[in-house]
DNA sequence: GATGACTGCCC
DNA sequence: ATTCTGC
DNA sequence: GCAGAATGGGCAGTCATC
């Protein structure tokens, strides 16, 4: 065993779905193949109503239909599922024009197809027809539409939350079908997705009356009034709000509902998927109405697809930048909605300004010094930066003076740092600017020493009052992406650092140290000294060349983080027994994960921490193979001192060994 | 008012 | 944050 | 290599409950 991560013990009383459900799961699905709820001869559609009146249906047979790559199948199966999907996505373009809006229905349908659909190129194509159905009779239906598919339901930086759980979903189900706990659990314990457990619950539901359909701008706009819900009694309005739509829901919507609630959407298509749907769906639309043409299959889609690939392609590319610079659902598809013509400035209206935040950059990782500089090139110098243990931040200043702090997932966190929006206030020369810089917990007797994360995260995080600051920071600057109205992502880091430095040397902000080179050894000793200073390692960067500009959201090769503890033989290390461990989810369902550590002291074995990484799945196979064949206990044995609150599954017999490395910044107490 | 459960968001 | 997987 | 989904610790904020 090389490395392991180290952790404090857990809190107790803080519990995940699992634990609240007493899960411990041995044959959880994580395949995709999880199953449709809906047969082939159930999507019979209507004339007045796209939903059929479904009778009870069960979820083997739905399984067997959906299990079309698994081994032990027949071609019939997957025939008769090809046949499905093939039916359904027909079936969207015949809609009957209906004043409520397009049916949520559909929607989920959809996404049944998608989460059994592994070829991304396919998933694309399926996603694509949705929203292309949408736009040819629901235009104003696409943006709750692709809210829902992308498992939002505003722009990240509004401050819009659901405030909704894996708990609160629970009690809304069992309420609504009066499904045991016990029953829930077993369903959790068989499924391993909230979801799938309310669609099997909900479909066995009976109703007197059958609800109007929902639409997916009625799902959308619930979603929206469970996020405003707050105050006392909010959690009782909010699980009505669930309910509602529970009660409403017909098959499988539940599934989508609930797992949209608890965003673990699970169909293999967030964001990038979305935008090639998106794009596809807008240049068929665009070929359609030209040609007058009235769309009543997915062949004839087809056809418009293969014909403007080049055109399709284009756009994409035009939605991914827009993307990356301006990750505003909102106002993309506004301007494609209502300019369909104008496209080459799409670009223009999404792009890169103060007040909205731009994906950040970030870093690949690099094991070694070595590997930083064959990775980099040696075409151009590098800048080797400290890589400060703190906080990501984006600095936006916008033209009248005002400033706004986003997070690395572009959250609004303006009102956790004043100081630092203080100390961007009225910088000589500068009207506009957005930097990328890092905020870090300072001493507050000693501002040169930097303090760990740990640290930093005690600090309040809203409506921070200027006056009542606990925890000192400091910000430091490492880039500069906009400048007095003009966008710098496409010059080179070297010309963007010479602006940083002309325009933020001020004693407000700091940079960060840096040393340029390209020598193994001068990096390996700088690598050394900005952990020494508390720092998590370096962040090195290509100066000039094409791999220098700025990457919005990419992982690029442009910048490379070198860690401590990537690198061999700088972390710290502790022999520690395993003494306890719990059962394994998802992945690791069956076997032991995490372990619980002690160290030996006085006779006695003392907990340290858990242990959950680090482990191949082989190691983890034969681990559990080994403790269970002979080495467990009943009982926890007197000399393990283990605290209250923690309750593992299984107690172990002391009899290994591990050597582990740890990172000092978890700032670990050994008794 | 104190406590604990729950959630979201940092890493 | 890290890690794994299918394409 | 990418995109997506799985996993982790640990903190503050919010609300229900006693």
């Amino acid at each position: 065993m090389r490395r392991k991560n180290m952790c404090h013990h857990q809190q107790g009383t803080q519990l995940t779905l699992q634990q609240w459900l007493f899960v411990t799961t041995k044959d959880r699905r994580t395949d995709k193949q999880t199953p449709f709820s809906l047969q082939p001869n159930q999507t019979n559609f209507t004339e007045t109503s796209y939903v059929s009146e479904t009778t009870e249906q069960t979820l083997t047979t739905s399984d067997e239909l959906l299990s079309q790559s698994s081994t032990n199948v027949t071609e019939q199966q997957a025939t008769k599922t090809q046949v499905f999907v093939g039916n359904h996505m027909d079936n969207i373009f015949q809609l009957q024009l209906q004043s409520q809006g397009f049916p949520f229905q559909a929607v989920a349908i959809t996404l049944d197809i998608l989460q059994a659909t592994s070829s991304r190129l396919s998933s694309i194509e399926i996603l694509s027809d949705l929203f292309l159905a949408i736009l040819l009779k629901y235009p104003q239906d696409l943006l709750p539409a692709v809210y829902l598919c992308t498992n939002r339901v505003a722009a990240p930086w509004e401050a819009v939350e659901l405030g909704v759980g894996g708990s609160l979903i629970s009690k809304a189900i069992m309420e609504v079908t009066s499904v045991s706990k016990e029953t829930l659990r077993s369903l959790y314990k068989q499924y391993g997705d909230l979801g799938d457990v309310a669609q099997i619950c909900c479909s066995r539901l009976q109703r007197l009356f059958k609800p109007n359909y929902l639409t997916a701008q009625h799902v959308y706009q619930s979603l929206r009034k469970i996020a405003q819900t707050n105050g006392v009694k909010s959690v009782s309005r909010k699980k009505n709000l669930i309910q509602s739509l529970l009660v409403a829901s017909r098959s499988p919507e539940a599934r989508y509902i609930v797992r949209i609630l608890s965003q673990h959407i699970r169909v293999g298509a967030v964001e990038k998927t979305v935008i090639a749907a998106l794009g596809r769906a807008f240049i068929i639309l665009d070929a359609i109405r030209s040609n007058g043409e009235e769309i009543t299959s997915r062949a004839q889609v087809q056809k418009y697809s293969i014909e403007r690939k080049t055109e399709t392609k284009l756009l994409v590319e035009r939605m991914n930048r827009a993307f990356s610079e301006c990750s505003d659902w909102e106002r993309i598809i506004t301007f494609l909605v209502n300019d369909t013509h104008s496209w080459n400035q799409l670009n223009e209206f999404c792009k890169l300004q103060p007040g909205t935040p731009l994906k950040p950059q970030l870093g690949k990782i690099t094991k070694s010094v070595d590997e930083m500089i064959k990775d980099l090139g040696t075409d151009s110098d590098i800048s080797c930066e400290w890589k400060y243990d703190g906080q990501r931040c984006q600095v936006h200043i916008i033209e009248n003076g005002v400033v706004q702090l986003f997070s690395r997932h572009l959250e609004d966190m303006t009102s956790k740092y004043p100081d630092v929006v203080s100390s961007f206030a009225d910088i000589s020369g500068v009207t506009s600017a957005i930097l990328d810089a890092e905020i870090v917990a300072v001493n507050p007797s000693h501002s040169q020493m930097y303090l760990p994360f740990q640290y930093l995260s005690t600090r309040a995080r809203k409506d921070v009052q200027l006056n009542q600051i606990t925890v000192q920071v400091r910000v430091i600057v490492f880039d500069l992406m906009f400048l007095n109205g003009v966008c710098l992502i496409e010059q080179s880091f070297r010309q963007r650092r010479q602006l940083l430095e002309r325009h933020f040397r001020v004693r407000s902000v700091t940079l960060p140290e840096t040393l340029i080179s390209s020598q193994v050894n001068e990096v390996e000793a700088w690598l050394n000294r900005a952990i020494s200073n508390g720092c998590e390692g370096l962040m090195c960067k290509a100066l000039d060349g094409p791999n220098s500009v700025y990457y919005p959201s990419k992982r690029s090769e442009g910048w490379s983080k070198i860690k401590k503890d990537y690198v061999e033989g700088i972390s710290d290390t502790m022999d520690l027994v395993p003494i306890a461990a719990w059962w394994g989810n998802g992945r690791k369902a069956g076997w032991l994960s995490p372990f619980l550590l002690a160290c030996y002291y006085d006779g006695e074995f003392q907990s340290v921490c858990k242990v959950m990484s680090g482990f191949s799945d082989e190691e983890y196979k034969s681990l559990t193979e080994f403790y269970l064949r002979d080495k467990t206990l009943p009982i926890k044995p007197p000399y393990y001192q283990v605290d209250e609150s923690l309750r593992p599954a299984i107690w172990l017999q002391a009899c290994q060994v591990y050597v582990l490395s740890y990172e000092k910044k978890l700032n670990l107490t050994i008794p």
